[in-house]
Parts: C-alpha cells; structure tokens; sequence
DNA sequence: AGCGAACGAGACAACGTTGTCATCGACTGT
DNA sequence: ACAGTCGATGACAACGTTGTCTCGTTCGCT
C-alpha cells in the first residue's frame, strides 16, 4: 500500500469512459447532470459508474473549475477536549453537513505559531472558509488568506488587525450580572479568578466584573483577585490561599468552567461549599447535582457555532457586507452556590 | 467574493517565475528542496515567493504527485459533543499534527447514511486514511475504499464484514469487573441499565454484565435489563421504575456515561443514592465532586485514539500484516457509589 | 426538397503542479 | 585543444477534471 501499488488506483473518467464505449466528456456531463446526454448512453454510462465504483476526483475538478470552491471549511479551535469547543464544532458540522461542506478541524491550545501553521495548511488546500476562535492578539497574518479569497469568521473572541466577522458572548454583561447577583445575596468582599490575561474574553470578563462593583459603589480590592489563573489546579490553590486570609472574601466570581471546577473542589475539601458563594462563568456538565449546585453565568455554544458558520457561509456566497459582530448573550442560571448567603 | 473576483487569485509558480525572472520549473525545485538551483537563483526566487506571499496548491501537487498521498486523514466520530469522542479526537489530532497530517471530522449520530455519506465524501478527497467509529452493523461499503488504497482504522468498535484493524475496550472484562464489584458489597439483585443494542459495545457490556453474574452462580433477572436506552432522560424513568416495582434492584451498573448521569439523576430525585449502589462504565467530569462520588469502569479515550492513529499511520507507512484488534483495558475507580451495600 | 436551428457527442485546452528529458555552458583529463 | 562529463536550467507532458469549441445528425419549417 505503500506507494498504492497498481491495485490501488481509482477508476477515473477514462476508465469508466472505455467501459460505457463513449468519450471521457460524455462521462463528465452524466457526473455533472449537465444534461445534453441521451437516455440510452446516460444509462450504460451510469451501469459503468456503479460498477467501478467510481468517483469523481475533486481535487481535479477543484483545480479545473472556475469558481474555486472546494466546499470545505477550516475549523480552528482553542481545544476540543473542552466542552465549550466541542459543541461550537458539533454546531458547525451540522451546517456545514447540511450544505455538503466538509470541515477540517484543529486544536491550536492558545498559541500564535499553531494558529499561523494551521491557517496556512488549510489555506494551501484552499478551503472556501475558516472558523477561528484567534490565538494570541495579532492576526494580520491573515490577511493574504483574505486577500485570496479565503472568507474568516472569529468565534468566541474578536480578531486584532484584521477586518473579520465575529461572534462573541457578551462576557462584560454576563460576568457584570453574575458579580452583581452575588452583591444582591449581600455580599461585599467578592474574589475575581479570571483566565489567562492574554486571552480577550478573560480580560472582558474581569472589566465586568471591575464595573459591576463600582456600579454597586464597591471597591476593587486588589488582594481579591486572581488573575491568569490557568487550570483547575491553580484555581484550587488561588482559593484555598484566598480563604486563609484573615480578611477573607464571602464570595467567589469565577470566569471560566475549568477555574470553577477547580473553585469547587476547593471549597468542598475545607468544607466551605455551603458557606461561600460561588458563580461561575461558562456551564458545565452536571453542575446541577453538585450540592450544592453550582450558579453560572451559562454561554450558549451550540448558537456561537450555528451563528458562526451562518456568516461564514453568507460570505462564502458572496456577502460583502462591511465586517459585523455579533453578540450572543447569556443567561444566569441559579441553582443554589450564588444564593449563599455572607455569614 | 462570490465568484473570486480578479483580486482574488492565489500566485501560481508562474506568478513566481515570472518575477523572480526564471522558469516556473526552477520554482518548483526551490520549493521542493530538491537542489540542483544556485544559490542566487534560489534567493530572488525565495525573495519572489516571500513578497506574493505564495502558497503551492496542494490540490495540484497531489493531483500530478506519483505517490498520491494527500496527508490528509478522515475521522469518523459518533459526536464530537460527547466527551469521549472529544478525548479521541483531540488524541488522533495531536498524532495527525505531529506528522503534518491535516483533518477532516464529522459525527455520525449512530446513523449508518451518515457513515456512508461521509466515507464517501472524505474518500473523493483522497483522504490517505479513515478513522471510523462505526455506526450500524455493515461496513462492507468500505471495501472499495480499502481497494483505491485508503488504510482503514475502526475505533471503540471492531469492523463488520470488513478486514481492518481495530481498537477497542475491554467491553466484557470492564463490565464485568464493575458488576462483580457490586457483587463483592453484597448485592445480589443488580440491574443493567445499557445503550442501544445495536451498538456492539453495548451488547459486549451486556455479556460481561452476564457472565459475571453467572460466574458469580446469580441468575439473570430479565425485569432488573433495560437495554435500548438511548439518553440520560430515559435512564432516568427506567431507574424510576425499577425502584418502584416491589422487588427492586439494590444496586445498577450503568453500560453508558449518558446512563449513568441519567441513574444519579434519578436516584438523587428519590432520596436514595445513599441507599442504592452505582457503578458506571465509562468515566465523566466531577464523577469525584458528586455525593457520592460515582464509582465508574473508566476508559482510556485518549489512548485509544492514540493508538488508533498510530496504527492508521502505520498503514499508510506501508504496514501490510494481517489486521489487528487493540485492546485497551478499563480501570475500575471507587469513589463511593459502587461501594454502598444493600439494606 | 432545402435550410437553419437544436441538440448530442467528441476534440482539445486549461487548471497548477511534478517528473522526465533535452540543452547549454563550463570544467575535467590527456 | 578537444572529447567527455557534469551541473544548472528550461521545455514539455501528464495528473483528472471542466469549459469551450466544433462537428455531424436530426428535426421542423417553408
């Protein structure tokens, strides 16, 4: 199989040609539905097709057609292992399926050299579109794609320097109306654990975490915020120091799922579940039967996706409309760790 | 952008050529590394490609290469949304990327169509290897894939009527293991709770689930098997009922992580999940945060997807020994709710 | 019957690249 | 100084398909 020995090759249009006794264009048309074939040779061309199996190359039919489309997608993500990336992909293949578009899919982990090699490997394959949720802030290496045709859409987070769609949650909003549920249970003293600051999202939500508390006329207390804050595990130990302190919070904001699961396990080893608030940004999986269950400001992926690839295919077809943002917004969901109340 | 107007055409080596003032041949060498070009040939030519900013088309490179390979792979999920399929993507992606390897993905929802569609899809794009999670009970559609020359890999399920490797859980000895697990607390009437029988792993759980109870000299309560659950939600009732009925189960072994997160659910709604035992095949975030924690039968995504593309590359690489079947082996994970006894 | 339109079918070029072969100039050894 | 060699470069075909053009037949109309 190595270098696909005689035996491995596939019918082409020749093969199936010879076999229905017509010339190979004969074949492009039936494949095609041109149209312009008579009933009987359309009929042994189509036998010969069954029989051989065969299938268009669409790499050669990409290379010849004008419109150059090669009905694919390039679907950069931050990680599909996480929840959040996942169904945003699950949304995308189910329009792209939809319009017969196939996806490539990558994980880029936040770094700017994955997210430069990817976009040029699926720009050199000539995708219609990329999906990109933009690692690192500067993605003017993009522009050439653009330039070429290539139609980018953002997901999650806005591109810099380049003049792109995007689809975003509304995190200064959510996390300002988390923040300012936890001040309605009667808190005062309330931590920010935030997200690596190099990611845009992170530092949205903490703008609405800083703006909340000065809307409430609170103040910023810098020793009650923890940012760049990068798995669970950190999380877990920005907590357990935080509530050591002789002046501790009564509450806690965190702004990303991983950091809340990590502020969860947390509280529940000092035993602390049930007398701090918790309200964390992003849902996840079965935090309604955790005890007790956990309040989160709830993004809504599946819609990002939907939202995402519903633009990407508009410019595809040729909207050339000025570059929009869209906003997703989100929705609080209370299910008992933000209603604690301050001792 | 519509029909890819005059400004948005990709350079071709021609382009190149033309304003590095040599032959598109010799541009084609520089790209390639193949040598025989002086060195400032080389540097106007490479000083050409940097200024256009020229990518070679890959859809023509293959199309003219003699050995057709694409680097390309297909993977073939059941959905992406599901966190093990999440782990063996994100797995295959990093062996994939490793090797300058891009890919296609798509979820198949169980749905043979889909399996057919899209292997049909991906293999019209000449795709080098296709990794597939099986959906439904015949894959002998592959065949003339596997002919043209595309190595073929099955994932979490073996192949039918298809000669290709596989890698798989040890579906019976993990299933067993966790129902003898219940068995050595005490319990005597253990349900099973399993996912659609026409999943093979479903019907490999369900004879594990068997032959420990019968090597355990306890027979099979055909009133405590609800087989064909498709969701959390009719877990859920089934638990519901099973409880209801005057003889209830004292303990469940759930064949699925859906399942399982069904049977807390209904378990928690009536009071008795300190009461009743549970054990999970398959593992799932905050198992460990729940009270009581869920004792699972925990699988090895990653790894499975690891070696699935090792194997996949192998075959791709050359490797035309007889198919294989990986085995990749459970661990059973105490945590609380298996470890309950009956009243 | 004669003529043009309409249509079925094939010949051929082109897409952007790589593989093969030819050409040309310079260098080697005697 | 001259045949032989070698290294650098380019011309050209080919990959499998679609787009354009041409050719030949049939059909309807007068």
């Amino acid at each position: 199989m190595s270098l696909r020995e005689p035996g491995g090759r596939r019918p082409t249009m020749r093969d199936v040609a010879a076999r229905a006794q017509v010339s190979f264009k004969t074949v492009s048309r039936v494949v095609n539905d041109e149209g312009g074939v008579s009933p009987p040779l359309e009929r042994r061309v189509r036998k010969a097709i069954d029989e051989l199996d065969f299938r268009p190359n669409v790499g050669a039919r990409i290379l010849r057609r004008s419109d150059r489309r090669t009905a694919s997608i390039g679907l950069l993500l931050e990680d599909v292992a996480n929840p959040f990336s996942a169904a945003v992909q699950r949304a995308v293949e189910d329009e792209a399926e939809h319009r017969g578009v196939v996806v490539y899919s990558a994980s880029l982990d936040e770094d700017p050299a994955r997210e430069r090699a990817l976009a040029k490997a699926f720009g050199a394959r000539n995708v219609d579109g990329l999906l990109l949720v933009p690692a690192g802030d500067d993605q003017s290496h993009l522009a050439a794609e653009l330039r070429a045709g290539t139609a980018i859409v953002c997901v999650d987070r806005e591109a810099n320097n380049l003049p792109v769609d995007s689809v975003v949650t509304t995190n200064e909003i959510g996390a300002a109306e988390g923040v300012r549920h936890l001040a309605a249970a009667g808190h005062r003293r309330i931590a920010f654990l935030g997200d690596r600051t190099t990611i845009a999202t992170a530092r949205q939500r903490y703008v609405g975490y800083e703006e909340a508390l000065r809307g409430l006329g609170l103040s910023v207390d810098p020793a009650l915020v923890v940012r760049d804050v990068r798995d669970a595990g950190v999380a877990d130990g920005a907590v357990t120091a935080l509530l050591g302190r002789p002046d501790p919070p009564t509450a806690f904001f965190t702004a990303q799922n991983l950091v809340t699961v990590g502020a969860v396990r947390a509280l529940r080893r000092l035993g602390r579940e049930h007398a701090v608030a918790l309200v964390g940004f992003d849902d996840f999986l079965l935090a309604d039967l955790l005890r007790p269950g956990v309040t989160v400001v709830a993004q809504d992926p599946t819609a990002i996706g939907r939202i995402a690839a519903g633009l990407l295919f508009a410019r595809i077809d040729g909207d050339t409309s000025p570059p929009q943002r869209r906003l997703v917004p989100t929705t609080l969901i209370r299910r008992g760790s933000g209603e604690i109340a301050p001792d």
